[in-house]
DNA sequence: GCTACTTCGAGTCACGATTACCAGAACCGG
DNA sequence: CCGGTTCTGGTAATCGTGACTCGAAGTAGC
């Protein structure tokens, strides 16, 4: 007998480490996939909204609080499971490094290098495949950048962000031009101090919301989801 | 007792008359919003993909066959629906103008200007606003105005899907350069003739593929998505 | 206290893309 | 043949981007 698909959420979560993108898994402790590493997630419940689940699921099993939660998409080819029908509908997060190093490596949560992960549960590896080609491509044109950084930063840390997810080094001077342009930032009139060169300004992001609005605000925002 | 959130797939469809966009809507014969218009759409059949189920509703509710097809968002929020928990996984889509014609006004299916909807069942009215932002979004950067038009075109018809979907006016003569320089269309060689002025050159697009082919092969591609 | 070294941050320059604008080409209708 | 329309190529000004230079402002070492 046919029965209805059952409805899951997971997250795709990413921080910084040493100027690299990691992302926390779970080891899976029942079948299938038993002790694969999987995405942090579980079912949909009744009264609970899909991005509710998808910040208390993370909470629940990374012991992790997002700055920044949106929804991926959703993936629902039959035969994802072995084990019978099942949609997930994905969201991916972004969190700052102090979280991050708060919410160490356990027995069954493990952090490892976005662009080095194991063989993973289901379609995992495709899926944070995918999310790592959004980040890439939001962070060329919005400030998401904000999730992976501290309240305050100087423009080399924002640079450091941007370098990292790119792959890529940046000019400083061009980045610093283009960053301030932005107007997203702006001097918080402070500066790092204690490094042994030109002590650089301290910046701040204008836009407190950095929670992903979803659809509803999506008009008043120059986004470009795909 | 708490039932599992019950799955359904809709559509947002767009196309192009009298250089102005519209979408079908299909009127409700049950309960709740009964009589009301609505997305076409159906259940989630457990031996059946999402996509294969948006493009079967569709045709089994509006006869129409898109151009392109492409998931817009899962929209999950409690209180959706008066009658429980519902879950929708939203596609949006385009097709020709030949098709639109075939598939005219009936009783329970009638096109309408997207830009002036009634007032529709559940939050339909809010999902059709995030598709026409993304159709927007999308047309910026994209081929995607090959889903609403004929297999050759002139670069004025293209020009002017372009224009509709921005709603502005565009230069004619940069709009060419710039369609040109993209490389995606071609000139057939061909040329429309009778109209009383200067006989225009016809071109095709050179990719074929149009279904959009969602997260598999997203790296490949420039997308932008959100 | 002086020098070496590092990064910060402002500035310049060349190049490509975009935009506004102009004018000839090519058709139809009267 | 002439007026009206759109098509199509061309030009000049403007803007954004990338490569580069150089003084500013700290610390570290001697």
């Amino acid at each position: 007998m046919d029965e209805q698909p059952q409805l899951a959420v997971s997250t795709v979560i990413f921080s910084l480490r040493d100027s690299e993108l990691w992302t926390p898994l779970v080891r899976r402790i029942r079948q299938p996939f038993r002790d694969r590493w999987a995405l942090p997630g579980g079912w949909v419940q009744p009264q609970e909204g899909l991005e509710a689940t998808a910040a208390r699921k993370l909470l629940e099993t990374t012991a992790l609080d997002p700055t920044y939660l949106e929804q991926l998409y959703c993936f629902g080819d039959i035969g994802r499971s072995p084990s019978g029908r099942v949609v997930s509908i994905v969201y991916w997060a972004l969190v700052r490094p102090e979280q991050a190093e708060l919410a160490s490596d356990g027995e069954n949560v493990r952090w490892f290098r976005a662009d080095a992960l194991p063989g993973l549960a289901f379609d995992h590896n495709r899926i944070v495949e995918y999310a790592l080609w959004r980040l890439r491509n939001k962070m060329a044109y919005s400030s998401i950048a904000h999730g992976l950084l501290g309240e305050t930063f100087t423009l080399a840390e924002l640079r450091g962000v941007h370098e990292a997810v790119r792959g890529t080094t940046l000019d400083p001077a061009n980045f610093r031009r283009q960053a301030l342009a932005g107007g997203s930032i702006v001097p918080t009139g402070e500066h790092l101090v204690g490094a042994s060169h030109r002590p650089p300004a301290l910046y701040r992001y204008t836009d407190a919301t950095l929670v992903d609005q979803g659809p509803l605000l999506a008009s008043a925002l120059t986004d470009r989801e795909d």
